[in-house]
DNA sequence: AATGAATGAGCTTTCATTCAT
DNA sequence: AATGAATGAAAGCTCATTCAT
């Protein structure tokens, strides 16, 4: 039921799973306790599912925003845009998925891992796409990936929607900092033209 | 007691703060489950003595690995050499130290908050300095470091000492992203030079 | 529960609120011991429910002994006697009354308080009333009232069933104590033929 | 110790002897935790050290006070006033050598029960002489005797020495109950001369 | 699908007590 | 005589889970 996933999203994001009792789970999702078991076999599937289920969502979007046959920088932009927009949006999802894997039962670490992984190849393809076709300094793309990746995931750590900067205006600036960090610098110079690609579902804006 | 402080590191890094029962803190410890009492007040004392250690030790390492009086790129380097390593050697503190913030009393938060906050303006000051010098692109100097932070601080989620690149590499590769993050492109053309200042406590290398 | 009650009352009686344990409270109510939260919200509720439900049927039983429109002296003897058959039946919840109330948190003392004021002022008024209509020796009333309170209430500590006196006896030792310490020689005198009157729900018996 | 006395009668007095921690026992009594062990074998000799000590000299100062060779009423009245004296002004004393008896170990309650039947006897005995002298109405000395310890030990459950009766008025009017409970009629009209004995610790006064 | 009642296992914390110094 | 450190046992309470309805 959607009402215990959402209790469940707000109240892992504040407590922390081990720190969130069943009890109050219930409470806040405005059902019985037992009530629960209806809809998952037991605790750990209530965090496995909302962590599978945002990867998952991660997953498929990523494949409808990024067009598989776009030139490799072009995907470059397309991904740091759609992955800032996805987490600035989703601060909650994006803490769980990060520091609950600890709590989660090795079968199914290993499920969540190997949706992760498929989400980091996506990047790590982009930039080995781009090394190859010169538009980027050469590197181990591994990690640069990972680094690309821990900078952009980190923005929902200190973003506040409310706050003085506009979601516009971090995409943009995060976006010249993980260009400038892997582009090639000729490539770099001419890239604030294509900066701006707009994403789907947000609004369209111009460079 | 430092067998508790080891014991709690592990297990809080296994199996967070609210997973860590005191029963097995103190079996791992090798003490007596009450005998916790008289080192700690409570358990949450645990979570602080762990978090507060290591931050604080982090701003004096700090302070005494990047001298003041350094110009600007020179101690934007030695920044980041000094964050990467100590980062790397100690993963178990770094994680706690990130993901366990949400189960501190508010007191103890706001008090580990201002540390943090500390540990932040030294880089936001050096990329200050660096803009104010012409050797750092113009940008929001606080955004950019938080982006550099989050990049930094990722390394120890994937990185291995016993895999296949060591520290050195490890460092080379971060350095050059976070260089080119940020540097003027002219400078950064110039910095492949200085990247490699050895910290004093790790193996020298040349570049 | 009354079950639950029952045990309470018992365990309280030999070894104290603070002595009891609810690990021992459940075994002797014959249930799980997390079951007793079921019940109770925590162990102090325990006792206010013993508490005060002794004390309200006290007072209840008290109105409905006692008319309201009879004579002073002979609203006195009623009173004396309900109070001490009721007592002299119920030592445990006598004893429990009197000595776990430092037991309780200021808000459930508060309310015990205020009970026990009420059937304290019923033979406060009595008093008054046998004074002014004067049958009874003038005196604090107040002071009287007190002190015939604590003789009354004193039978169960050393009262026994199944002991040589039986309970009409020891009641009408004790009227005579009564009516003697605060009546006016001369109607004194002439109490001796209304000493007897009969309680509903005690056995009847003459003069 | 005199200072573990001291600290022990005022915890027990407000929490109960279950309700006292040795860890504050210590603390409150300005010594180490198991310095205690150096003065009381364990817990329970605090509270019989603290018990007995209380009713031996209760005994002793009761033989002092009453001369056993004095006509019985003017016994009577000695004892009356001593015992009220001496329970006004040790209220905690008072209130615990009477509910917290059940948390002795039965050796030493056997000890106490000892003490408490010799104190009882010297007003029993005094009852019966009374009667068999003539000056007392027939009745049960024993009953009479437990009514009446009843009612004057119930004094410090509700005197205040910084409220509106002085001692010495609550001591008039307890003792005039008293006597009018169990005098003989025309033998307490005469007894309102000789009431106010004074007792060698209390400032002499007159009717 | 939903629930109230029940429960064994576990939680953090305090207990009275011991012991080496 | 005094103490700091240590400890097994027990405290009150919450946990995730089951089950009959």
């Amino acid at each position: 039921m959607s009402q215990i996933r959402a209790a469940g999203l707000q109240l892992i994001y504040q407590r922390g799973y081990e720190g969130m009792g069943l009890r109050l789970l219930a409470a806040e999702a405005g059902i019985g306790q037992s009530t629960l078991y209806g809809h998952y076999a037991n605790k750990q599937e209530v965090l496995v599912d909302l962590i599978c289920r945002h990867m998952e969502e991660l997953l498929s979007c990523l494949h409808r925003a990024v067009p598989a046959d776009a030139p490799p920088f072009a995907r470059f932009l397309t991904f740091l845009r759609f992955h800032l927009t996805y987490h600035m949006r989703r601060p909650r999802e994006v803490f769980i998925c990060y520091s609950e894997l600890r709590s989660l039962e090795p079968a199914n670490l290993a499920r969540v891992t190997d949706l992760r992984r498929r989400y980091e190849h996506a990047l790590i393809a982009i930039i080995r796409d781009g090394m190859a076709a010169g538009v980027m300094r050469r590197a181990d793309p591994r990690v640069a990936a990972y680094g690309l990746l821990a900078m952009l995931s980190g923005v929902p750590v200190w973003f506040d929607p409310q706050g003085p900067l506009s979601e516009e205006e971090v995409c943009a600036e995060y976006i010249r900092l993980a260009v400038a960090a892997v582009a090639d610098p000729l490539e770099a110079a001419l890239s604030d033209r294509t900066i701006a690609t707009p994403l789907p579902d947000s609004p369209a804006r111009k460079a």
